[in-house]
DNA sequence: GATGAATGAGTTTTCATTCAT
DNA sequence: AATGAATGAAAACTCATTCAT
């Protein structure tokens, strides 16, 4: 009992260690945070971070997990099999632009701006987020499209382009475009009906 | 003339420093870069660089607006009304993938990085390349797809969806995507055929 | 008694504490080793130390103090009375050599490091080492040499020269030199010829 | 010619750093000092030490080498095979004892208390001061003395005593011990004829 | 204009010590 | 008496920027 006392403590303590740290980090970015800007955020004295967290780093990757499984418990992944496609694309483009929103949007800032940059982080988020994602989805999409004459090198290349969509417009709300701030919510429906008759045929 | 040939020197002087700027920022990232390194790959004295750039960061944007007129200059964009949709779609689609080969997609790696977390730069970036490029692209775009009956308020949208799709695309292919490192020639014409025709008809 | 049970139980402690010191100093050195180096060596919490040594430097006179009551404890010195003088020479030489040996090295080398630098170990070394070896051996040596023809101002400089001369044959075993590790053991026999009869006669 | 002005420029502020260093390391020692002493008392920003030597580590090997330069300017050897045994005795000696004299006791203080603790500084001292002067003096030494009766393995293990004795002498004298402090000019002499003729014969 | 030595503020990290439990 | 989390001072080292030559 006394045990797991102890050890719910230092789970507080490390969350409010992170919490106070994606404040700093979301408000002024990763290099430009200070241990001591952490430290004073969450109002606990310098060394005491390193009673929790290795490095600076560490914070950074451990946001970067809470993240994840944040995202995780809020939103289960369904099994696609028990959906029909258009439901699966609206899902899969739904999925990260409502789970970002609120304070995520902030640390996925941060962790975008270390991800070019930072090696473990690269590899954190290729073998936690992309692969699973894309591994999940690609057996059930490549089959699907099949019945629509689509071969399987070309849905997987597909996937990544959908998957790439929802990046790149979180991207670009990220550095400010104002439509898209305006229109968030309409995303999911337009783009899953774009990804499914496309633009229209030809008016002629 | 002096004066023009003055002026020329510390043209070829900044590009001397961009150049060398450029290699070791793709090299080491932007902050794990010193001033001595760039002095160093340029083969000049560290103060000289501040006679010719205000501080790291102009280099930075230096490079960044290098990377702008170049990109520009080698290919310039046709007007569109000598496109028909899919034409333009293509080129739309073509252009930025094409356009960061080589060394400049280490250059918009390290770009991207300072993007999330560098206001002077999202500025530029935003006001340089998103806005011009989309409203350059708006006017055309949705009158086409008018014929084909769709909103000019979903065809902005739609719009910032294939920019996205571009973009997310690069980031993956940065982050070390294999299948589309294999695969980059494919996908204009992959996306372009997505794009105007959709997934294709439900099977049944 | 539980007065005296109490007591034996804070002994038992200090010694438990000091044997970890010691471990730990002679592995790494005293600057480079941390409380809770010893602390954890120990089996015990870091603060319990302070419970029982005022510093880190106290454990380091605390092993000092042990060691020299070791060391005397084993090796108790005999009256010089009832040695003649290449006797007594012999076993001069021979006391600090072999008691050392084993882990008091390993101590004996933190002591060493710390004893230029460190004024309160200087001291306690100088009156509890040098200072009651030298006057002890003193009176007995003094008058011994009278009978060789010795001056006393003399002789008290020659006692401290065979002193030293033990001491830096320590000091070059602990730099490592590999004849003396070797022939170790043939130092108190060849040593105390040498300084009774000398290099000997000239040949001629 | 400039060039040559550039190096002593930089050679005369290594020397005024080093100077500082020496100063500081002899009044704190070598743990207790801090880079901004050592800056503070040469006058200069802590930054420029780093201009001249990479750790704080390199300049304690800074001033030994330039000690060892020092002394050996100061006192050439001369040739082993132009002095008698008693001579090169006396040399032997009296070299170490009075190159010490004056600022070298402080430094050899400093020195003396990294040598047991410092890897990097033990070899230097190892291979440059020891081996050599060893090696340098056996050659002659054990022919000698073979004519005396003594062993080659002896021979080498006595050369070993004679310096031991030195450095011993030196260890009392920093440890401040006051008959050496008063008589130190005596040894020399003594102790050559000590080692040469012994303590003498018994009396009886 | 070019140089590069000097600067010193600023950063991460360590660790002896304290003290509430 | 034992604990060990919290503390925060301290320290080595870096590096963008300046400026005298």
């Amino acid at each position: 009992m006394t045990d797991t006392l102890q050890q719910q403590l230092i789970i507080a303590r490390k969350e409010q260690i992170l919490a106070a740290a994606a404040v700093v980090f979301a408000a002024k970015g990763f290099h430009a945070t200070t241990i001591r800007d952490i430290a004073r955020q969450a109002g606990i004295a310098d060394g005491t971070i390193y009673n929790y967290f290795g490095s600076k780093t560490a914070l950074l990757t451990g946001i970067f997990e809470q993240m994840r499984e944040r995202v995780l418990r809020q939103n289960p992944l369904p099994a696609p099999e028990t959906l029909d496609l258009p439901a699966f694309i609206r899902l899969f483009i739904q999925q990260p632009l409502l789970a970002l929103r609120g304070d995520n949007f902030a640390l996925f800032r941060i962790i975008l701006a270390e991800l070019p940059v930072n090696e473990e982080l690269r590899t954190l988020y290729h073998t936690q987020i992309m692969q699973p994602t894309l591994h999940l989805a690609e057996a059930y999409f490549t089959a699907q499209v099949a019945q629509r004459g689509i071969a399987p090198e070309d849905a997987r290349l597909i996937l990544r382009a959908i998957a790439g969509m929802v990046q790149g417009l979180l991207l670009q709300y990220i550095l400010g475009d104002e439509l898209l701030t305006e229109q968030w919510e309409q995303l999911p429906e337009l783009l899953s009906g774009l990804l499914l008759h496309g633009l229209g045929p030809d008016p002629d």
